[in-house]
DNA sequence: GCGCCGCTATGAAGCACTTCACAGAGCGGC
DNA sequence: GCCGCTCTGTGAAGTGCTTCATAGCGGCGC
């Protein structure tokens, strides 16, 4: 995940980078631990796709008739209401795959997929997953695991967010940030936030603005400090206090 | 689902109803089209609980070491708050099969199990069910299929609850209740109601109070009518009109 | 029939958030 | 260096719900 050459992009020009997509695949939970050979029939059986910051990949109602990946880049999976209101379900980064749900089930997808950076997308179509799933019954199980671990992290969002008020879910936002994406300092520890604050607010499902006065409340009270592009936890106790409150 | 000898006791004393297992496994999605010995070996292998209603089934944070199936009454799925607030996730009925994700993923129960009626439980131990998944491949396919319905309902109620106010979500419940349990009369599609405004309430993430003063208001305004211990409605199109709104 | 209990009905007050409005801060382009 | 971004900070008003309080209704036990 915090691979050497993150930052430069991952083919100068149009060549497939197929050592990246064998690797993407070998790494990713999904496919972990089948045989060499397999992962190298995968790999050339997947394509890749470029996407500009922006773009959309697939949106809410699509046909599901392929499994994604991300080798460079982040995409935000979101659901929005007829309104234009819209709530982010959780960001892809290098080395996570996603869109399995319709793929497995062949209805129309549950969520949107965009680029949130310029990135880097593994695409294996629908037939070709199928065709290894038959051929791989260990693959199963992986896919039985990715599906238990989507549901739970699935109905904890969804107990989280309707049983606790914004305070709370707020703090366990940036414990998780904390625990994913910290750096312990000297003061606390330093979340480097590549997120803004309606990204922020609008994975927690709310309004920009209750989400800074909070921070900026915290901040105020000592358990936070702002630094240009981070966040540090200066308080982490008090952090728990709120995150367990109701 | 509306089996002949639904209201009587499964089984007049401590015998077992060898007979009822076998129907509910053979119908149960996740076991249906296995070979009829396999079923038969499955209900060998299945134990019967019994549980008087309100009876604790499970909890959550509990170890996950079994897969229940309803055969007799009716199951509530739940999540709770430290504060005891507590909202449902859902009813199993006879033939509905629950606890699948703990069994699987070996982690904590995320939500709690218990009896609101009295109930006829199957209970298949962790090591019975992964004896059989070895043994019966296709079972690995209907487990898939079972939990991308599972995450499919989740994801839609976690946008539902998130992004539609009260009244939308009130009037799409009536809907699915209608759907699933209701029956054509004059004036209206009449839906039985085995729930009380509470457990409506507490099904939609909301209090008791507000959900009856939406009833009470589409009453007034001719949506519904109440009849003793059902709602009939009358005015499906502006229900349609009230649960496509924000 | 009387009393009790759970369900329903409804108003009043409070609260957590949203929406709106605006101001400043930082930064990149040219 | 100034213009035009997007991001941040903050107050005021509004709203959708919760919580609390209170009352009536209906059924069931004895």
């Amino acid at each position: 995940m915090t691979q050497s050459g993150r930052r430069e992009p991952a083919a100068r020009s149009g060549e497939p980078p197929s050592d990246d997509r064998e690797r993407l695949i070998r790494g990713s939970f999904i496919f972990r631990g089948l045989e060499p050979e397999l992962i190298a029939r995968l790999a050339g059986l997947s394509r890749i796709r470029r996407l500009a910051k922006g773009a959309i990949l697939f949106q809410q109602g699509d046909e599901g008739d392929a499994l994604y990946g991300v080798i460079v880049g982040l995409v935000r999976i979101s659901v929005a209401s007829a309104a234009g209101r819209e709530i982010t379900l959780g960001l892809m980064e290098p080395g996570d795959m996603f869109g399995e749900i319709a793929l497995l089930d062949g209805l129309p997808r549950t969520a949107g997929a965009q680029a949130a950076e310029d990135s880097v997308i593994l695409v294996i179509d629908r037939p070709h997953f199928f065709e290894l799933i038959e051929a791989e019954p260990r693959l199963a199980r992986h896919v039985i695991e990715l599906l238990c671990e989507r549901l739970r992290r699935s109905t904890d969002r969804f107990s989280e967010h309707t049983l606790l008020r914004l305070d709370a879910r707020l703090a366990r936002k940036l414990q998780s940030l904390a625990a994913g994406h910290g750096r312990a300092v000297r003061g606390g520890m330093r979340i480097a936030l590549k997120l803004s604050q309606s990204e922020l607010a609008q994975m927690l499902g709310a309004s920009r603005e209750a989400v800074n006065k909070l921070l900026q409340r915290w901040s105020r009270a000592g358990i936070l400090r702002h630094e240009r592009g981070a966040i540090v936890i200066a308080a982490p106790k008090r952090l728990d206090e709120i995150a367990a409150s109701e």
